[in-house]
DNA sequence: GTCTATAGACGGATAGAC
DNA sequence: GTCTATCCGTCTATAGAC
């Protein structure tokens, strides 16, 4: 993402680019990276696909492109730690809900989750994601046993993921953050300070 | 699957039929079906891509093959149903666990729920799978509100497939049924007949 | 900048020899 | 039954005209 401001007025055509872009990220996020080609998303952005090629390179440079997500994990998750453990299930679900419910970063999130689940890329989830930016996060929010409290709190962040935004069963999808957050928090708070066998 | 008791002797050549299914089914479950391809199923059994065809036909039918699940979901819950709500969270997974974890159905599955994220099949689950088959069964297990309880009934199980079968996060994944039924059990029971706001 | 044309690779499917 | 040879489609990617 270049820096796009700059003065004087910008060129008249209209921003082909960000419209390739966008269709790109739709496309990514409802088919998978397999599922997207590089013709489809240039027809959805009504244009030719040896354009694409002329902005992004390669099919996996789009990719990469098409994420982009502005956040960063430790850095929004540092308040939900801070505050300490009390509360924590319903401060953590909220603040996770807030990311993935703005429509900016959706796609993205989207994307990810969709390539990961289907190529065996779950490696990159299972030894890298979870265990180096999740587990620490978590880690210092349970009371005991870390190693068996936070893939529990994971299990049931990732169903809410899968269940709300890819497959979106009704009524968790249209379901106010809130409610989820009342409903599903004290689980979490559960999971993370609870009585566990 | 054909009837391979018969008495006489089997063929002298070995049942490359069931090898190709074979690999077919270790292929669709960790690549899904766009990841996997005639040509490397054929080789990964040794035998020529054409062959496959001429068992199985278009790679549709190979795929439905490979899925070949033994198991009627309703009928299986039909006990766990049947013995009322009290304790039903424990039961559903217990029953749930034991299906997941049986080695020769396990492959099929895993390749059915990742074909699923990945396409945008997703409304098949959301619109077919849950509401009719899962929906219903559940529904007369909980308390009220089987709207609201449902699904966040399957958001906790579904997280549990994806964190516990194709992510594989440790150490959910060595964790033997039991622990796993003690632990996630109450949260399910508390979905299904909690206190819920 | 934007598009046309095409090269090159890959995968599904079929026909037919052995 | 099993394999060789091949057709056909789709896709990425590039070269080059306008």
């Amino acid at each position: 993402m270049t820096a796009r401001a700059s003065r004087g007025r910008r060129p008249g055509a209209p921003d082909t680019r960000a419209e390739v872009l966008a269709a790109a990220r739709a496309s990514f996020a409802e088919k998978g990276f397999r599922g997207t080609t590089i013709r489809a998303v240039a027809s959805a952005a009504g244009v030719d696909p040896a354009l694409v090629h002329h902005y992004f390179g390669t099919k996996d440079d789009l990719f990469v492109a098409a994420l982009e997500i502005p956040v960063d994990p430790r850095e929004i998750l540092a308040p939900v730690v801070a505050a300490g453990p009390d509360g924590a299930g319903e401060r953590l679900l909220r603040t996770f809900l807030s990311v993935w419910d703005d429509p900016a970063i959706q796609p993205g999130l989207l994307a990810l989750v969709r390539s990961l689940m289907a190529d065996d890329s779950a490696g990159l989830v299972r030894d890298g994601f979870i265990p180096v930016v999740v587990g620490p996060v978590l880690a210092s929010l349970v009371r005991d046993r870390p190693e068996v409290r936070v893939p529990l709190v994971a299990s049931q962040m990732i169903g809410l993921i899968v269940a709300r935004y890819v497959i979106a069963v009704p009524p968790l999808a249209q379901m106010p953050a809130e409610d989820l957050v009342a409903r599903v928090g004290p689980v979490l708070q559960h999971y993370l300070t609870g009585d566990l066998p």
